[in-house]
DNA sequence: TTGTATGCGTTATCAG
DNA sequence: CTGATAACGCATACAA
């Protein structure tokens, strides 16, 4: 690879001198940085990002860490930031946690030990507050970890109270929520306790069940659905915290031979693409998938440069009727 | 951020010991080291990876390029590659390219000046051999651009084949191939040229419609896929490039009032999770995600180490029998 | 308008 | 066993 050295050479100028038309900055004239471009071309130079990174203390990068991006909302999330983040000049490094608090801590580590300018987080067990002693810029998704510390999220505990509403509309007599697990302390626990809430205003019997900590698969999702089905054959109505988890619902009920709608109404969260493409489609409360990852960016961007910004990030949610419910 | 230099005052040593305790080189006595350690303790101190990258020549970054990993199958893929390559001590820097060409420019780019170790292409319009003039280790995926360029490609024709023996099998009789756009010169269209294959030699009526070129978003696929039915309302055989395109021929299909697989077989490709979620469950051509991601890991780190790789990387393919076809 | 020297944080070479 | 020093590639004071 050349270095500016070699362009230097090339063009019979100063490195300095390259520097400068690298940077437009000082006074160049015209013909020296003609001479500097023609070498620049020739010998199809690029500038080194590590170099200049080293020098001006900062790498332009944004560590991103969530489960894993083989979950489509998040999939679809960091698609979404890498692609401001990108807009902005910056690159992403990606860490799939599997929600494993030991992988968590190692990612952060390297990130730190590699200069990231910024953490997004989309996935956290530990608190990242205690761990990541220096001023390094953060925003999380779903949690709040510190009155310092911004965080993005959807309105969890509406869309909590209009999905179960929903349920409740639908005439359902014995409902259902499946929920992350709920030591981790997440906003998005707020659905359960909406969903708790509106089934007691409404006293319609319910029950709830939640994914074991520290797993972050597909598969333990069916057999907790089926175990679910199995102890309550009588559940006409499901919140789902995710419309992955709709989807594995839609699956047991059908091994049950439960028809969805009309024995069992099931609401998602998230409404990720495949929503609407499952059979029947399924009826979720939106999340603003692109917004969130734009304010993540934004949000993190700002944080480096030095600027304040608010703390709390609650973006509104809607219920997309489909055919579930 | 303290520096080695921190360190070193504190403990009373010169950087050049930090540095030794750091890498474990050379000899040191039990009781500077002791110091060390204790000063790096004390400083929570972390190497900078950008410093020692830019002494090594060296950066342990990978750089993967993909379509985007909003897409089940890229967001599966990626997250094996991001698994394998931090196991081997290499982070991901992530490029959604949209199938962009200029976009996929702007990346390669990005990523030499990043001085990434290696390049991962999931995606790929353009010929980067040409490119990309140095010698930057390669892997690609689908896709054959040059002998000195490894790949790593599921068996297309044979999957190809597969896929639309079964069809003929079920006795279909006007078959259909939804491909992805032919003229990007991936191997993927060896399953279009099985497809004609297979169907000529069965006698078959067979009809094939792509998307189109730099676009990969989901929406038009419906669209193609209902122009398509609307063209032919006799097709009762559908091979899809993947499998969601399969899955928006089921809701296609179903638009039409055609069951799916009683009046329509369809498969599709990869074997996404979602596959075995959707309602009916998905018969698809298997793609090995995990094993070629860490194989594209592989191959890549010991290009990187200098090493001579084999340069076609084609796995099997297996027939997943499910409810579709 | 351009060039020289210094430092960013680290590692390796070479003396002590 | 340990320490000064140069070098990795680049950008900025400071001179000229």
């Amino acid at each position: 690879m050349p270095t500016i050295k070699d362009v230097a050479k090339k063009a019979g100028v100063s490195v300095t001198t390259v520097s400068r038309v690298l940077n437009n900055r000082g006074y160049i004239s015209d013909a020296t940085r003609q001479k500097v471009h023609q070498a620049m071309e020739d010998l199809n130079y690029q500038p080194n990002e590590l170099a200049r990174s080293l020098y001006r203390q900062k790498s332009n990068i944004i560590g991103l860490i969530v489960p894993t991006v083989s979950h489509p909302f998040f999939g679809e999330l960091v698609s979404r930031i890498e692609y401001y983040a990108f807009r902005a000049g910056y690159k992403i490094l990606l860490c799939n946690s599997h929600l494993e608090q030991e992988k968590e801590k190692d990612y952060i580590d390297m990130l730190r030990r590699n200069q990231v300018d910024g953490l997004i987080l989309g996935s956290h067990t530990l608190d990242v507050e205690e761990y990541v002693l220096s001023k390094l810029p953060i925003v999380t998704f779903d949690r709040c970890i510190s009155d310092a510390i911004p965080y993005i999220a959807s309105d969890n505990y509406e869309g909590g109270r209009i999905a179960t509403t929903l349920l409740v509309e639908h005439g359902c007599n014995k409902i259902a929520h499946i929920s992350g697990n709920l030591e981790l302390d997440l906003l998005a626990n707020k659905r359960y306790e909406a969903f708790v809430e509106v089934a007691e205003e409404n006293d319609v019997e319910h029950v709830n069940i939640e994914t074991s900590i520290n797993v972050f698969d597909d598969t333990q999702y069916e057999k907790i659905i089926f175990d679910l089905f199995k102890a309550h054959q009588d559940i006409d109505g499901i919140f789902a915290s995710s419309d992955v988890m709709a989807a594995y619902a839609i699956k047991v009920c059908h091994t049950f031979g439960r028809k969805v709608p009309e024995d069992v109404k099931i609401i998602g969260y998230d409404d990720i693409n495949i929503a609407s493409l499952m059979m029947p489609s399924i009826t979720t409360i939106n999340q603003p998938i692109d917004e969130m990852g734009e304010l993540a960016v934004e949000l993190i961007i700002k944080q480096i440069e030095g600027k304040k910004v608010p703390t709390k990030n609650i973006f509104p949610v809607t219920l997309v009727k489909r055919e579930t419910a």
